[in-house]
RNA sequence: GCGAAAGUGGCUCAGCGGUAGAGCAUCGCCUUGCCAAGGCGAGGGUCGCGGGUUCGAUUCCCGUCUUUCGCUCCA
């Protein structure tokens, strides 16, 4: 029987193999922070990679860039962050449940027939609605709320040696900012024509109200982000397409059809920037949660940036001479969320006939963090398999272990995803061939070790 | 932030008012003829942190931090 690993299995098989540490272990940790270690950052490096691969290598259409962290908050201003990232909460003081009290109002009004949205309205105005009609708590029913406090989701920080309010600055909750903010310039300096994409790799901040469940919700988090330009009348068919291909993308490295589903925002839930959303959820261990979320950003942001800057951030169609704001398609995945849903969906404990069981990473080879481990069968066998060990490193990522006897080496390499074992033996000598044992079907292969490096590259391709 | 539970070697856990144990893992030597085999040996914990009660606390009490589960969030 074999059957998936639990939450709490893999969090220690991540630990002990050195893929994920708790972070700031040592000072007693720091709430939801979490390290790579040295297994966990090659295979995190390669899903990046892949993303790298198929979204801008590969696709003629897209670019990358790399903004930095740190923006002038003026940004922040144009996109709404500063507004819209900004939660009025109360707390029911019987149950103490926290609600958003512009949820509360909304949930009322339309409960009443009315389809009002309370977004712009005051703290004042809030607090006073509530009581004036009443708002119950939706969990116990009370009608004790606490006055409303704002969440600010964004950290801030400070410019300068001073802590000067005028030089307040905040680390950016999204990398997209940063490519709108130089559109123009990777317009011009890459001669692009519409339709194209600007995509980005970097790390954003959030001051989640409550984050949680290992690696999924963390304040640090990796984004993977494509801001596709479109002509605004062809919004639906590039929205499609990015869809679609995300979702391929998601099969192709690996990831098990049932465990994903696509789920359409209802117009009621779409942010204040979209027409229309779909998130790619993948069914973690504790249940659904987004993996990709591909927005149609509309010409929002350019329009606010143009608003906000007094600079044209229209596009030129040099055919034509047309002037418009282009529409904005955006798939935006987490690093760490990807790399946590590879680890769930490919994490399982096996039975072998033999009645024996082994921890086997299931994932995409491309993926792996070694993509071969170098074994001498005896010890008799560690220089030449060593130095197989040293040609090899030049090709790809692999591991030399020549510790305890064969079999407890490959259920080590199977418990981190290795999906070539490469064992020197007595023949190796004599005919100059190794044995590559399958990490998947734990069959056996002789192969020539002058063919070794093609033999492995082929099947490590994505 | 609120409510509930938990915190003992790398991992999983046992234990107890008298100053700590197991299995697995790790390291070394021997063995090894392809799937966690065997033998011998070794290292590693001031029991999350701080305070209190006590002759004495890992064990009882308080505080604190962290984690997990729910509420909110939505990459």
């Amino acid at each position: 029987m074999t059957r998936q690993l639990t939450l709490n299995e893999i969090i220690s098989i991540t630990k002990m193999r050195g893929l994920v540490f708790p972070g700031s272990e040592i000072y007693e940790g720091l709430a939801n922070s979490w390290d790579y270690g040295p297994i966990g950052v090659l295979m995190l490096n390669n899903v990046k990679n892949a993303w790298i691969k198929k979204f801008i290598t590969e696709c003629p259409y897209n670019v990358m860039i790399d903004s930095s962290i740190l923006m002038n908050s003026r940004v922040w201003e144009a996109s709404g962050h500063l507004a819209n990232f900004n939660d009025p909460l109360m707390d029911c003081k019987t149950c103490k449940s926290r609600f958003r009290a512009d949820k509360l109002i909304e949930d009322d009004l339309s409960k009443k027939g009315a389809n009002e949205v309370a977004d712009g309205w005051s703290n004042e105005k809030m607090e006073q609605y509530i009581q004036d009609e009443g708002v119950k708590c939706p969990k116990c029913g009370a009608q004790d709320f606490t006055k409303i406090r704002q969440f600010n989701l964004m950290f801030k920080t400070f410019q300068g040696v001073t802590e000067d309010s005028i030089n307040t600055l905040y680390l950016r909750p999204e990398t997209c900012q940063g490519i709108f903010v130089n559109f123009k310039n990777v317009q011009r300096t890459t001669r692009k024509k519409l339709p194209f994409g600007i995509g980005q790799v970097g790390k954003s901040f959030r001051n989640e109200i409550t984050p949680g469940n290992f690696i999924f919700r963390t304040r640090e988090f990796e984004q993977m982000e494509l801001e596709f330009f479109c002509r605004p009348e062809e919004e639906m068919k590039w929205f499609n397409y990015w869809r679609s291909f995300c979702e391929q993308f998601l099969y192709d490295i690996g990831i098990k059809k049932e465990n994903i589903s696509l789920r359409d925002h209802a117009p009621e839930q779409l942010s204040h920037y979209s027409n229309a959303t779909t998130d790619i959820e993948y069914n973690f261990p504790f249940g659904k949660g987004e993996l990709w979320g591909i927005a149609d950003r509309t010409d929002y942001d350019l329009k606010q940036h143009e608003k906000y800057s007094g600079k044209d951030m229209k596009y030129i169609d040099p055919v034509t001479n047309e002037k418009f704001h282009p529409y904005c398609i955006e798939p935006s995945v987490g690093a760490g969320r990807l790399f946590f849903a590879l680890l769930c969906d490919g994490y399982e404990l096996e039975s072998l006939e033999d009645g024996t069981e082994r921890n086997v990473l299931r994932i995409h080879p491309y993926i792996a963090p070694f993509k071969a481990g170098v074994l001498p069968l005896t010890k008799k066998q560690s220089d030449r398999a060593f130095a197989l060990y040293e040609r090899l490193i030049k090709e790809f990522e692999c591991e030399y272990d020549d510790a305890g006897n064969i079999g407890k080496r490959y259920r080590r390499h199977d418990e981190i995803g290795t999906p070539f074992c490469i064992t020197v033996d007595f023949d190796t000598e004599n005919d100059g061939c190794v044995t590559v044992r399958d990490r998947d079907s734990m069959k056996q292969t002789r192969v020539a070790i002058d063919a070794l490096a093609d033999y492995i590259k082929e099947r490590i391709y994505f």
